[in-house]
DNA sequence: TCTGGGGTCCTAGGACCC
DNA sequence: TCTGGGGTCCTAGGACCC
């Protein structure tokens, strides 16, 4: 077989992206409930602070959007019905679309929980299929077989276009059932573009929008006949040159495969505000053991803690620091992490809507790197009574469930009950 | 309308080193 | 005593995506 030549043979990359993933997982979930339900939307509750993670496309017919305040999309179609949907649930659905999608490449990229890259240049004669457009299709059904869920195919020479095209390939309405397949031929990527707004390119968010109108420029086809020096000009070096690229469809960028994780964290906005610094301190504690278990749980270690600290007039303030070596025990992770929330609340007391602990710089646990002998006297950060403890607790929690093991700084306040405000969103 | 939770990537300034 | 420039790391903030 010859090899692909990359100067004369295009890509051939698709995007796969399910179809209204938070609500078909919750209809797969439950049936009898969810699955009768047309009107379905998943997130927050009325009376909380959530948003709208996902809503069927009867919802959308609506006006519902996600992201939208539940309350909001409430107003629009009061008759929806809100569920949540389980973490595990979502994750398990996109484990098993992942595995489908295996079997027809091994260059798979996750974009995210519902949204996969396939390079599948140079498998013609592996697959066999008269047009990529009949393997799009078989993967759709095969996706379908295996999972339940629908999604919808995107096709062209490049990861941009693939991801423009799987919108065209997405139902549009309830009434039109399942999504499709759209691919974009190699040579008709600047036919392609021309007729879209530049809104729709991905990576052209709210702000540059403003910027781009601040030129009269709202549609592909306004920029255009701009040359280079001139986009330049107006929105940088990069900017300019990524902008001249993307409305000709030009996208080099490559499909990677396991792509590897460069942060875990958990945050949490609460069903009040919170000013008490024992229970910021309590909310802190539980975040921080969460993102270590986390950690280890994945087979981390990290080396830049976080904390975020949203106050009541959303002002959003972070601190972070870089310690000398790669850890992942509670003990580290929580003196650190309590060092952070004090310099937060030292630089501005207000009351808190939403706290937050990510971990950052990660290192494979045991991989090259790992463990340094940092001091002088051969001694590091974490000892080994440390580990030993962080993976008996981790057995526990295993065993048990949560509950099991309960940190003291809980257990101090025999009046409170078990510290968690009530999470108001979905636990996706 | 009153704004979730999981991320990635980029920028800019300052520290520090050569 | 005053002065350069490049590279890397760290921190804070922000845009963006699903």
């Amino acid at each position: 077989m010859p090899a692909p030549h990359p100067a004369t043979d295009p890509r051939r990359i698709l995007l796969v992206d399910a179809d209204a993933f938070y609500v078909s997982v919750a209809r797969l979930e439950d049936p009898d409930g969810a699955g009768r339900e047309p009107l379905l939307i998943v997130g927050g509750t009325a009376e909380g602070r959530g948003v709208v993670t996902s809503a069927s496309y009867e919802c959308r017919a609506f006006g519902v959007r996600s992201a939208m305040p539940t309350a909001q999309a409430l107003r629009l179609c009061p008759r929806a019905v809100v569920v949540p949907v389980s973490r595990e649930a979502c994750s398990a659905a996109s484990r098993a679309i992942r595995a489908v999608l295996d079997d027809f490449t091994p260059d798979v990229e996750p974009a995210s929980i519902d949204e996969f890259y396939l390079d599948l240049s140079g498998t013609e004669r592996l697959h066999a299929d008269p047009t990529l457009e009949a393997t799009a299709r078989r993967i759709r059904h095969a996706v379908h077989e295996s999972t339940g869920l629908d999604v919808s195919i995107g096709g062209g020479t490049s990861r941009l276009i693939a991801k423009m095209a799987a919108r065209e390939a997405k139902p549009r309405r309830a009434a039109e059932g399942r999504g499709g397949v759209y691919l974009v031929p190699p040579g008709e990527e600047l036919e392609f573009m021309r007729a879209r707004p530049l809104a729709a390119i991905p990576g052209i968010g709210p702000r540059f929008q403003d910027r781009l109108q601040r030129y009269g420029l709202r549609q592909v086809a306004d920029v255009l006949p701009r040359d280079v020096a001139t986009l330049i000009g107006w929105f940088g070096p990069r900017g300019g040159r990524w902008l001249f690229n993307c409305v000709r469809g030009i996208d080099h960028s490559p499909v990677v495969r396991d792509g590897r994780r460069k942060s875990v964290g958990h945050e949490e906005t609460f069903a009040r505000d919170l000013n008490d610094d024992d229970d910021l301190h309590t909310e802190l504690t539980r975040l921080t053991t969460s993102v270590a278990r986390d950690l280890r749980r994945t087979g981390h270690r990290a080396r830049t803690m976080t904390v975020k600290l949203r106050d009541a007039d959303f002002t959003t303030r972070q601190a972070s620091v870089t310690l000398p070596e790669a850890v992942s025990t509670d003990r580290i992770l929580l003196a650190t992490a309590r060092d952070l929330l004090a310099r937060l609340r030292r630089s501005r007391r207000a009351p808190a809507r939403l706290l937050g602990v990510t971990a950052s710089g990660l290192t494979a646990a045991g991989g090259a790197g790992d463990q340094l002998p940092l001091f002088e006297d051969g001694g590091s950060l974490e000892s080994d009574r440390d580990l030993a403890l962080a993976s008996a607790v981790d057995g526990i929690t295993q065993r048990f469930g949560r509950t099991g093991v309960r940190r003291g700084v809980e257990m101090r306040h025999p009046g409170c009950p078990p510290s968690r405000p009530t999470p108001n969103t979905d636990p996706t």
